[in-house]
RNA sequence: GUGGGAAUAGCUCAACUGGCAGAGCACCGGACUGUGGCUCCGACGGUUGCGGGUUCGAUUCCCGUUUCCCACCCCA
């Protein structure tokens, strides 16, 4: 049997009910933000993803799944049988080269931010001024799988970029993201989440921040942990994420990224937070967060809930002023964050049965002939946006009575030579048993009500 | 990538120190030929994840492998 592969999964009904529910309350209050859909390529240019994410990132050094696509004569690493691609080949040799020269590295997208600010650069959105953009799609990450860990998962994620002179830099935007972002929860009916926050500063704050870190690093290190010996180097930052007990101590005696802030950082820092208090979401200073991805920048943020267990990340994000500058693009300011939506719809209290909506009727035909009839009053009562399902007229009545009740109908519509020869139908509720006779003009109304 | 646990019917799970692979639910049929849910009866359902080994005999013990789960690493 040919099976999902490791890490990948099918998403099956009721489940996917909720994944509905999901997006489509993203899509109402992103909308009341102004926020408009982009939807970017699954796969890019590998060179995006080591810009703009970063070459010494977990993601980007081991995480990704990465092929060498040889351009238009063969299909990369698709499967071709021999003879065939061997024929292709022989009758191509003299075009093969230039067909070398068209190899080119791509990567199934980790993560959706890159992927949309090379669109904003690639078709020049400064011009619109501030975008409001926001994605749902699937991402893809060469990872051991785990409970809400897969190596194809979905994110939701949104994104506010734009000229500096269009206020893409105000902490407005910082605080009008995390605002939505809580009634986005709530409306979900997700509760006990909590908002840290945290400012890990300018390019230039950070680049000091560093240096101070791994000059403070180097008495204590030898007293650490093995993984903090290793983060030291690779990535000093990842430091404060220790778990050990016993290097505690000696993280508590770091200095802080907080200390390093420039007047700028601290003031928009201190905007954020004071309009977060306006606004009346509630938020908790935490100044060991740090990101994974070089190109964060001021505030970075993550909602958490404690029903997930080790990963209990729901979603996570900041500022990104440098990214489009790293790619190649104009000064365009950002903030955005990614939802990890299997983990959200996993944390979601209703259970996938209730969000479903049942349908309205189920039509039972009766003997010989009578699928046609029952096709036409099915196709009427779809037009007045009624969910209808029907049966067979093989089926005896029992049958249909079963089918209805298990696909959880309010209506069963008997239609029988009696019923045609009247035009005038058997109406069923089946939660109350109450049984009335209906002429057809009638039927959509009746079972509207 | 590292460490640990698990895998038996569509689903949830049993099967004693190695001895005929089972139950509940679901599904299908019947009791009941144009009136469901409840009840009763019956039927169907398995390469015990896959491959090897030990044994008269393996779901059970051993080795390998795959997948899932838990914890790391890291991250949404």
């Amino acid at each position: 049997m040919i099976k999902a592969v490791r890490g990948t999964r099918d998403l099956l009904p009721p489940e996917t009910a909720l994944w509905n529910f999901v997006e489509s309350a993203v899509r109402d209050v992103f909308r009341a933000y102004n926020f408009q859909e982009i939807r970017t390529p699954i796969f890019e240019a590998t060179e995006l993803f080591a810009r703009g994410v970063g070459e010494e990132t977990d993601i980007v050094s081991k995480e990704m799944f990465t092929w060498n696509d040889r351009g238009p004569l063969d299909s990369g690493d698709a499967f071709i049988p021999g003879p065939t691609f061997d024929r292709v080949r022989e009758h191509a040799s003299a075009k093969e080269e230039e067909s070398r020269r068209r190899v080119q590295s791509l990567t199934l997208r980790p993560e959706n931010t890159a992927g949309v600010v090379r669109a904003y650069i690639q078709h020049d959105l400064e011009k619109r001024g501030l975008n409001k953009l926001f994605y749902i799609g699937p991402q893809f990450r060469r990872e051991r799988p785990q409970k809400g860990r897969y190596r194809q998962f979905f994110q939701i994620g949104a994104e506010v970029i734009g000229p500096p002179s269009a206020g893409s830099e105000s902490p407005a935007r910082d605080a009008e993201v995390l605002e939505m972002l809580a009634t986005l929860l709530d409306r979900l009916g997700i509760t006990g989440w909590t908002l840290e926050l945290n400012s890990v500063g300018s390019a230039a704050d950070r680049a000091r921040f560093n240096a101070a870190l791994r000059a403070s690093l180097v008495p204590v290190l030898g007293q650490m942990c093995s993984d903090c010996q290793r983060r030291a180097v690779t990535n000093p930052l990842r430091v404060f994420d220790c778990k050990v007990p016993a290097d505690q101590p000696l993280i508590e005696t770091l200095p802080r990224i907080s200390q390093f802030l420039d007047n700028d950082s601290l003031r928009h820092f201190e905007a954020v937070q004071e309009i977060l208090t306006k606004v009346g979401v509630p938020f908790t200073l935490n100044d060991r967060l740090v990101r994974g991805l070089d190109y964060y920048t001021r505030t970075a943020f993550e909602f958490t809930h404690g029903a997930l267990g080790a990963q209990n990340a729901i979603l996570g994000g900041g500022r990104y002023d440098g990214l489009s500058e790293a790619l190649g693009g104009p000064p365009a300011p950002g903030i955005g964050f990614a939802i990890g939506e299997d983990r959200l719809v996993m944390s979601l209290q209703e259970s996938a049965e209730s969000v479903m909506k049942k349908p309205n009727v189920y039509i039972a035909p009766l003997g010989a002939g009578m699928n046609a009839e029952t096709a036409r009053l099915a196709r009427e009562l779809r037009r007045h946006d009624l969910i209808v399902d029907l049966g067979d007229e093989n089926f005896r009545l029992k049958k249909s009575f079963e089918a209805a009740t298990k696909a959880g109908a309010k209506y069963i519509l008997i239609v029988g030579e009696n019923e045609v020869k009247a035009d005038v139908f058997s109406l069923k509720n089946l939660a109350t048993g109450e049984q009335v006779s209906v002429p057809r003009a009638e039927l959509a109304k009746k079972i509207q009500a």
